[in-house]
DNA sequence: TGTACATCAGTGAACGCGCGTTCACTGATGTAC
DNA sequence: TGTACATCAGTGAACGCGCGTTCACTGATGTAC
């Protein structure tokens, strides 16, 4: 148990691990080229300057290989969130400018690989079964939020407009699996509107990034910036 | 030009739109079955019992079928939501019933036809650039937003909460484009809540059917009506 | 340090499949006189 | 009402393409003694 544990050693393990990490790359610019169903294992080994068959010593099957993609993507979603809310200091404005950097994160993030985005918010891969290992990158950007959340909730600076209705008795339950895993401490009416603003902010970047904002909004980051900002005040983010 | 003018009058142009419709509902099942990139005509046409080249004579290309079934589901979200506003008499919480009405037509429709609403909400088909043709029935679903906050607007019953930053200067081109487009006599700040509102109600439709309230929400249905209740009060809409 | 063996990476041919689209054709339906 | 011609629907074979995956193989890398 050294410190270079997980570190490759050997030639072949870093030859390994480096292929592994090329095929990816390529499977990226495949899917930045035509999307999740034209990946295709010939192509990228093609690509790569192999034989197809050779990519099975490194993923057993295409469906594997997304599942990599998949990963990746909801990893660096949450990275980006990580880092944006990492650089704000705590000051009256704190809860809501960290929310606002983690929603620009997310954003330039998804505009910056549309089809990643779309890989992991988009419509389901056909044919495609997330399996369990992608739960945990998953929620990695939501524990960023309820990071947020939780600890401007604990400051006792969340100042809820009070417009919403209470939520449904049928949510007390989900509330709890949330407060253990992204939003201790946070009381359920609290939680049901954090959870739809988080929605509202995938919402957002789908519309811009699938095109419904085609000839309806010109500037994007803007119009953005002021429906996250409208966003963060329903859940109570001060500011 | 009479009432029949539309009608297909001989036995060869009643066939010639049965078949369309018949094409159009095969793919509608290849879409269910196997997403828009699966959708083919060879396959289409052997569900048909006919040629694979006998789809040529209605429609040109692979494209121009996937076309015709995004207006048509354009259309069935219109049409729905269209419906469920129409059901609905005036009275003081009207604007509020409306809307919530509406949302939950067009979150019915999705449900029950999954694989169209990705079609149109979901990620782009890739190597597939929408054309002209789909723009005017994709704005029928937005209209009858429209008509509800503009109605209740000029019905002075709206009670915006005052928590939204007036909106950007850049969008006041695209607010006068939409006031005349589907918010007639509405202003700048009521516009642009109203769009958010609009963009977060597809949101969370898309969040439901795509798979990230799995194992995060149960009652979605009763969580999507109070995600749109806080939603719809956002945008000012009373009751 | 050297040798013998085990493990692994990568090859190239093959299997079986499905796809969109074109084209010359046959036969049915519609129309003008 | 009947005939001659034009239009259209549908056929089936073909073109050229790309795909995921398997398999027996060669040669390189790693390891135990």
């Amino acid at each position: 148990m050294t410190a270079t544990q997980n570190a490759p050693r050997t030639a072949r393990e870093r030859a390994r691990a480096e292929l592994t990490r090329e095929i990816k790359e390529g499977a990226r610019r495949q899917l930045a080229a035509t999307g999740a169903d034209g990946i295709s294992l010939r192509a990228v080994a093609r690509e790569l300057g192999m034989a197809s068959s050779a990519l099975y010593r490194y993923f057993p099957s295409r469906d594997d290989l997304l599942t990599a993609l998949i990963i990746d993507a909801y990893d660096a979603i949450g990275e980006a969130a990580e880092q944006a809310i990492a650089e704000e200091k705590p000051d009256e404005s704190w809860a809501r400018d960290r929310w606002v950097a983690a929603c620009h994160a997310i954003r330039g993030w998804a505009l910056a690989h549309p089809h990643e985005y779309a890989l992991v918010y988009g419509s389901p891969v056909p044919g495609y079964q997330a399996p369990q290992q992608t739960i945990g990158p998953a929620a990695r950007g939501a524990a960023v939020f309820g990071k947020i959340v939780s600890e401007a909730f604990r400051a006792g600076a969340l100042q809820p407009p009070g417009i919403c209705p209470p939520p449904p008795e049928s949510f007390t339950a989900d509330a709890a699996g949330l407060r253990e895993s992204v939003l201790p401490g946070v009381p359920d009416d609290v939680i049901a509107v954090a959870l739809a603003t988080w929605t509202a902010l995938f919402g957002m970047i789908s519309f811009e990034l699938f095109g419904q904002f085609e000839n309806v909004v010109t500037d994007r980051a803007a119009f953005f910036a002021h429906a996250m900002a409208c966003q963060g005040r329903l859940a109570g983010l001060p500011g």
